[in-house]
DNA sequence: TATGAATGAGTGTTCATTCAT
DNA sequence: TATGAATGAACACTCATTCAT
């Protein structure tokens, strides 16, 4: 059957309490994330990650109401992390250390576990999850945050250049991962160059 | 029964003497494009498509060995018009001229369609299709000779600088398709802020 | 989408655990005799041999990678009877008595069941399952085995005798099948007049 | 459209009286004849038989009413010299020479074309077409023929001791062709034992 | 609660056959 | 008459999801 659609069934079922039920769901995402990295997009299917995780597809469905749900909660995983070290970054002293942290965060988050990153970004980009996966929301309002900052070039549309630097941002970390970049600095300078490199242009 | 696969599974299967199925074959590769459209990479299969086209499934696998040679045939169409566009950018007298109209190829190209050409973007990362499809690689090449001009800052990596330029401006567009963004002047403009912020800060 | 076949289409995908599913493949084994012998080659479908087990094609396809891998199962559970009654042949006191029950066993098994004997004898000499099912080259041991005792004309190409004799045989049991002979004993005799008369002419 | 049942579909649907339809229905029946052999009965489709003729598609059907039409016109052709070579045997002065001719007919037919031989007795054992093909029956005629000599053992049952031979000579021919012997003399020998020892054993 | 057997709508693809040109 | 474009029923196979045990 395909779909019935229930009733929020993107979140994840019921919050694991119990030690062992957390292990299974922590098994569960990691299993997601090793099927997205070795099989790609194509090989990502929920049998397939219930039996990476050792797990039957049953339990699978006792925590996630269904694939998309699953594919979220790992989108969250993953964002976690990232979106600390992102958070932290606001805290800089000027907006330009803020934005070089706020770079950086990205650029290690993506070169970490390239091709996972990629294909979520592409999932990511599924209607049925953007409605749901506000990570991208939060990311741009720390961009707002940081281009408010006086050291920075003024721009004249705060929100679209948040949104372009993002997507700026995006597509340069997924091409570098899936050429194989390993080199965090360097990618990170050359992100810093377009970044700010827009910012003055666009003043 | 499944049968192994023929010699090249993506090129077009017989090439379409009599102008009915000439017509059959445009069909076919705008009724792509619409479901596409429509109903996004979830909807896009094969049974639609020639249903969308008017035309039986059978026409459709007269033309095309698979769906991936109909995915690939949309991305050249998609891709011609743009290309002839581009190499003439190669054309304009300075390098700053031909990296502007370079952008405004892309812009330009994107904004047509943005919802198609975002979705073929992701299919074409599919390695699948990625192997067939040299696009990109056509473009990168473009965008090398125009890095070479004199006045335009010389780049230590020029390869690399092209890939970046690629991925900055595939980023950049392809997030403004999907936010709607109509205005090509606009957004041509913010993306020669990146290009040329990217080649100064990098040089 | 068509996937790359998977490490060994032909050997069963899962060992069934419970008691429901090792009715489930029984089920699924004895419907696809039965439309083979109602319908023929031409009627045998996975759709069709699902419906007349029962059972969703889902589960079919649960326990049999693909439906050749479904064939040769049965091929194999046809042959087990067959191929126990054949090897304790190999025991008999003399030669003489060795082949004759050898002859016997196969004129049995042929006589069972003769239409679907005879349509698995065309599946297996379809190439694709030639190579997985090794019953032939069991069959053929064994009778060289038994022309190497010593009351039997003896061959000076054994191997090739013992090939010959198995199509003799397998010629002779499936047209008799074919004409829906039922009489045993009758064909054993005449089998046995093919056989010894060969082994004797060919001394 | 799935064999929507005309009049006699078996038939050739016109004879071809200009040369050059007789041509055609030649190469026809040629290229059926290289398909089969090539790619087997899994490759064996109209398409590809008008294509490999060098014929349109639509040609096959204005002189076959449909595929077994074909199948049964390319056995009646396999056939035809090697009725006429058994049929010239029955001619022979004693019951033992006829037979041994015979048996070289069936032994040169089957080495000629030992691919094709064979997939077109599997063919012919298919109930569309064995209804129709009354070659089988030709040859038992002859056999029985040949039987009612004085200088051969006498067979309780001739029907029966004819479609027995018939049935032998058939497995041991195929089987050899299909290990790719080559050596008519040798086989016809051993073809020979096999058949002299089934009368005398019966007698 | 965990399991895994079962489900079946859906998808890609083939091929015998028809018929307008 | 010959062509080849078009047809569509049929088939192999997948995978998200359910539910009895």
């Amino acid at each position: 059957m395909t779909r019935p659609p229930t009733a929020s069934p993107l979140k994840p079922r019921k919050t694991p309490r119990q030690p062992r039920a957390e292990k299974t769901v922590a098994a569960l995402l990691e299993a997601a994330a090793l099927v997205l990295e070795r099989d790609g997009l194509e090989g990502f299917n929920t049998n397939a990650v219930a039996r990476r995780a050792g797990v039957s597809i049953g339990s699978l469905y006792q925590y996630f109401p269904g694939k998309d749900a699953l594919t979220l909660a790992l989108i969250h995983r993953e964002g976690e992390r990232f979106h600390a070290e992102a958070a932290s970054a606001v805290g800089e002293p000027t907006g330009t250390l803020a934005l070089k942290a706020f770079v950086g965060a990205c650029v290690r988050q993506q070169l970490q576990r390239p091709t996972l990153a990629r294909l979520l970004d592409v999932e990511e980009s599924r209607p049925a999850i953007r409605a749901e996966a506000g990570g991208a929301k939060a990311l741009s309002a720390m961009l707002l945050e940081i281009l408010a900052r006086g050291d920075l070039p003024p721009q004249p549309r705060p929100a679209l250049a948040a949104a372009d630097l993002m997507a700026m941002v995006r597509g340069l970390t997924d091409a570098a991962g899936e050429r194989g970049e390993a080199d965090v600095a360097d990618l990170a300078r050359r992100v810093e160059a377009a970044v700010f490199g827009y910012l003055r242009g666009a003043a």
